[in-house]
RNA sequence: GCCUCUGUAGCUCAGUCGGUAGAGCAGGGGACUGAAAAUCCCCGUGUCGAUGGUUCGAUUCCGUCCGGAGGCA
C-alpha cells in the first residue's frame, strides 16, 4: 500500500478543529514549500461571512494563493461531491504549475472524501422525493420509513437510527432512483485509487480547555471585527439558501436582532456552539487512520507546529 | 430585632409520608458517502449547607449555627 506510488503528485493536508491554528500553519508551509492553499471548509466557500467563518485576510495570506474561498453565492447549495470535483481540479492545476497543493480546513467529510477519492453516484438530492418521504415519515412515523428502507436495503437500515431522517431518506432516494442499495454504492465508492499521494496532518491540543480558550478569545475578536453587522446582513436574507445560513456566528445572533436576548447572551451562544463544533470535528478526525497528529500545548505557537509538520514530512519521506 | 421562605449534580430545580436521590440545561463519548459550522445516537454519585439530637437507620424529623430571599417593625 502506498509504496509504489512514487510517481503520484503530492498533496499536503492540514486538518484540525476550528481556532486550532490551521490557517497560519498552512500559509507558512506554502511559503516554505512553494505551495498554494486549497480550503476544505464548507462555509468559507461562500461570499461574505468573512468574519464569522474566520477567512484568512489578505495580510494573513502573505501572498500565498488561496482557492475555494468566497467563490459561491450564498443562495447556492453545495455538496461533498461538488467539493471533491473542485478540489481535484484545483489540485491538478496547482501541480501543473509545479507547485504543492496544501489542503487546509476543518470539514472532515470534505477532507476524507477527497483523500479517499470517493466516487459519488450521479444521484443528486431530489427535493421532490425528499418532500414526499418527509411527509410519509410525518404520517406513519420515523420507524415506518426505516422499515421501508430495511425492506430494500437491510444493511444500511441496520446502521441507521430511525430518527436519522436525513440518511434514511437519502438511502431510500438512492434506491428509488437507481434500484441500487446505498450499502453497495458505498462499497464501490472507495475502489478507485486516488491520483494523488496525500500526507495528512492535523492539529490538536493536549488539553481540551486550551482549544476552548482559543475559541472564546477568537469570538471576542470577531466581535471587534464587526461580526454583529455582518451577521445582520445575513439575517436579513434568511430563507434563501440552505447551507450558508447554518454558519455558526450568524444564526446564534438572530434572537438579539429580534430583541429576544441580549447581545452578550448570543455571543456566549456563539462560543458554546463553536466549542461543540470543535469537539465534533475532533471526533471525526480521531477515527481517520491516515492522520498524523501534531499535538500542541497552551504555549505552542505557529513555529511549534511548523516544526512538527516538517518532522512528519521528513519521517514520511514526503518531499 | 422579630417572622416567613430557602440552601440537593457546574447551573435551574424535583424528590425521599425516615431505608444515602432525579429531570432539564451545561458537559463528555460516538456515528457520519450529494444540507456536514448540518443531522442523529448514547452517558446522571452528588460531603442532599454545617453541627448536635431522636432513631436500628437522617438528606428527609427536632435544636443550634452559617449562607441567601422576602415581610413586619
Amino acid at each position: 500500500m502506498g509504496g509504489g506510488s512514487i510517481l503520484k503528485p503530492r498533496i499536503l493536508v492540514i486538518a484540525g478543529p476550528t481556532a486550532s491554528g490551521k490557517t497560519a500553519l498552512g500559509v507558512e508551509m506554502a511559503l516554505k514549500y512553494n505551495g498554494e492553499v486549497i480550503s476544505a471548509d464548507s462555509m468559507q466557500i461562500y461570499k461574505g461571512m468573512d468574519v464569522a467563518t474566520a477567512k484568512p485576510t489578505t495580510e494573513e495570506m502573505k501572498g500565498v494563493p488561496h482557492h475555494l474561498i468566497g467563490f459561491l453565492d450564498r443562495t447556492v447549495n453545495f455538496s461533498v461531491a461538488d467539493y471533491v470535483a473542485l478540489a481535484t481540479e484545483k489540485a491538478e492545476d496547482i501541480i501543473s504549475r509545479g507547485k504543492l497543493p496544501i489542503v487546509v480546513g476543518g470539514t472532515g467529510l470534505y477532507i476524507s472524501s477527497f483523500v479517499n477519492n470517493i466516487q459519488f453516484p450521479e444521484i443528486k438530492g431530489d427535493d421532490e422525493v425528499r418532500k414526499r418521504l418527509t411527509e410519509e415519515a410525518q404520517k406513519f412515523g420515523n420507524a415506518y420509513l426505516l422499515e421501508k428502507l430495511r425492506a430494500c436495503d437491510p444493511e444500511t437500515a441496520a446502521e441507521l437510527h430511525e430518527n436519522d431522517l436525513g440518511r434514511v431518506r437519502r438511502a431510500l432516494e438512492v434506491f428509488e432512483a437507481t434500484g441500487r442499495k446505498m450499502s453497495d454504492i458505498k462499497r464501490e465508492s472507495t475502489l478507485v485509487e486516488s491520483p494523488f499521494e496525500f500526507l495528512s496532518t492535523a492539529i490538536t491540543y493536549d488539553d481540551r480547555q486550551v482549544l476552548y480558550d482559543r475559541i472564546n478569545r477568537r469570538v471576542d475578536i470577531m466581535k471587534e471585527n464587526g461580526l454583529v453587522d455582518e451577521a445582520y446582513e445575513i439575517y436579513k436574507e434568511s430563507g434563501t439558501g440552505r447551507t450558508a445560513h447554518q454558519a455558526i456566528g450568524c444564526k446564534e445572533l438572530a434572537p438579539y436582532f429580534e430583541n429576544r436576548a441580549s447581545l452578550e447572551e448570543c455571543l456566549d451562544k456563539v462560543k458554546q456552539e463553536t466549542r461543540r463544533y470543535a469537539k465534533k470535528q475532533l471526533t471525526w478526525f480521531k477515527k481517520e487512520p491516515y492522520i498524523n497528529w501534531m499535538e500542541g500545548t497552551k504555549d505552542s505557537d505557529t513555529n511549534f507546529f511548523i516544526k512538527k509538520c516538517e518532522n512528519i514530512i521528513a519521517k514520511k519521506y514526503f518531499l
